[in-house]
DNA sequence: ATGAGCTGGACAAAACTCGGACAACCTTGA
DNA sequence: TCAAGGTTGTCCGAGTTTTGTCCAGCTCAT
């Protein structure tokens, strides 16, 4: 970190007082100061009284060694890397690069029993918020979630049971239809905020991202946008129901190397097959082109023929994505 | 155009007092002025007695600088700042909550903004981008404008008129679906984030806004929910095509004090009257209910004989508002 | 006359500083 | 397997700075 960090996009002018920095990153200022004192993680500049003053490369700093940290880094072994490093530690997550550093290729310890007990309270506590009708209360948790949460476990492990749960509940006739609206609504809002958590410099290969005609419920199609994004993509979000002539229109124009469309409800949509076979039929082969959520089961036949790419995790989806895009070159 | 920008186009004549100030700023009188005496935070007119008297510009500086203080910033970095700046502050912190960088604002944020944008000139460059597909440029102009203009500006003069442009140039066919569609999935994020861009602190007045059954364009009800939050209401936001029935129940568990609805397409749907009417029968008569939006016009005597409000300009459904508010105790 | 706004100043709570302590947890090696 | 020692989050106390609130004595509005 200290003078050979040459190459950097973010901006090192200090200005952030260590309050906000917590805020943002999701630490304690406690911890913050701890880090400090005993690693060296961050060496924030001082006003004319003392306080620090962090600067957006700190902050990018403490979250880095946060998530890595909580995927079961140790602090001696992570905190002097420099922020090209970390950023390469946390996007292979348990992946092994061997690149980096001998002492992070060794196994990593999974505390997994602890968090999916938190998990299926975190659930709870959204479903209760979403009941008494709480928006802000509601904000807060899904912000805290996702604080304490990488991007991919918060899909996984909170927002798609959620979506389940809400269904559910809806069903059962727990919650209205007006609570249904409010979470909905808001997760709309909350997952189109998310897509710009990175930061694109315009060179990333592009992903057109949306929902086929007939197809209306977009949280899918837009929890994809959110997780290609921090695997170095440039989502191209059209919404939801979108005819399959638009959509090769659209990856025309843009120069898309893929496609993601999510199917979700209804399942027998007769149009479903249609689109596809069009899409498929109108695109150029080196376009990826992946259909995603639960419909997508009722047309296994069809997608074998078409050759479409599958996925049923998000965990796949990003693996096989990842593959398409080292070979593009 | 740029240096002479002290003005940034909101009212600058004094004519408030500090009384009114705090309740929509919801600080206390005497923080307001401890503020102006130790940080010049701001600077108000007198009256010929020494009353304080604020403008307008007094007022969003105030708010803005609420809302940094809450993100975690010292008051002292931010006093004297000017408004874009201020602005640009707060649009760092709330464009995505919680831990994170901010993405496209770099450029535009803290320092200011060397070139702001020509009105007229806006509502073509945001058709250019969308037209060329290129999102991130979209996004930088629609972030760039709302640091420019006030939100009710912004929304009046660049957003109002940039949707009536996107409809008429598909119609045209100048531009296609996908392009609209893309625009439109845009916007209901940049719009839906818009909302917190406020500190709620929960004892606001609530207001539930949605479109009735049938009407499925969001965006004006989402235009009003950001509006509604900068003068102090809590929205309760239900999204689009909510059932009566479920708005009614929506209004008793959050005991909202008014309702929003936006109509726009179908303008003709024979379930509005129908919902409208069954909507003002269930609810109490102290729940105001405000009908806006482009449909809205069709439906005049069905609105006189329920004895709605409606609101055919932003600024006239805020004054309604803020009377129907005051009203409240 | 009663309530609200004005000023200057006092006061106290909150936030930040540092050094250090401590308990919970983990790794390691006998 | 258990003890020793390392790692790490949290807390404490005492001193400083920042910030919110309150007060006294005054003027002004209704």
């Amino acid at each position: 970190m200290s003078v050979s960090e040459t190459t950097s996009n973010v901006d090192q002018t200090p200005r952030h007082p260590i309050r906000l920095v917590a805020n943002r990153t999701g630490l304690t200022v406690d911890l913050i100061r701890a880090w400090e004192k005993r690693y060296h993680v961050v060496d924030p500049a001082r006003s004319e009284t003392q306080r620090r003053l962090y600067s957006d490369y700190d902050i990018e700093r403490l979250r880095l060694i946060r998530i890595a940290k909580q995927a079961g880094r140790r602090l001696n072994d992570i905190a002097s890397l420099p922020l090209v490093s970390l950023r390469a530690v946390v996007s292979e997550e348990s992946r092994f690069q061997g690149a980096i550093e001998p002492a992070l290729t060794r196994e990593v310890s999974w505390t997994q029993s602890t968090h999916t007990l938190d998990q299926s309270d975190l659930v709870d506590r959204l479903l209760y918020s979403i009941a008494m009708m709480d928006q802000l209360r509601f904000d807060q948790l899904l912000q805290q979630a996702l604080v304490d949460l990488s991007l991919p476990d918060f899909l996984e492990q909170a927002l798609a049971p959620l979506l389940a749960e809400i269904g559910e509940a809806t069903r059962r006739g727990q919650l209205r239809i007006a609570h249904e609206h409010m979470a909905t609504a808001h997760l709309r809002t909350f997952l189109g905020a998310l897509r710009f958590r990175e930061v694109f410099t315009g060179s990333e290969p592009k992903i057109v991202i949306t929902t086929p005609t007939g197809q209306l419920h977009e949280l899918g199609a837009l929890m994809i946008a959110a997780l290609v994004s921090i695997d170095g993509w440039q989502p191209i979000y059209l919404g939801p129901n979108t005819p399959a002539d638009e959509i090769i229109a659209a990856v025309k124009q843009s120069g898309a190397k893929a496609v993601s469309l999510s199917l979700t409800y209804p399942a027998d949509d007769p149009r479903i097959p249609l689109e596809l076979t069009r899409l498929r039929a109108q695109l150029s082969d080196d376009v990826a082109l992946f259909v995603g959520g639960s419909a997508m089961l009722g047309h296994q036949e069809l997608i074998q023929r078409l050759g479409l790419q599958t996925a049923t995790t998000l965990d796949g989806f990003r693996a096989s994505l990842m593959q398409s895009r080292t070979s593009l070159r």
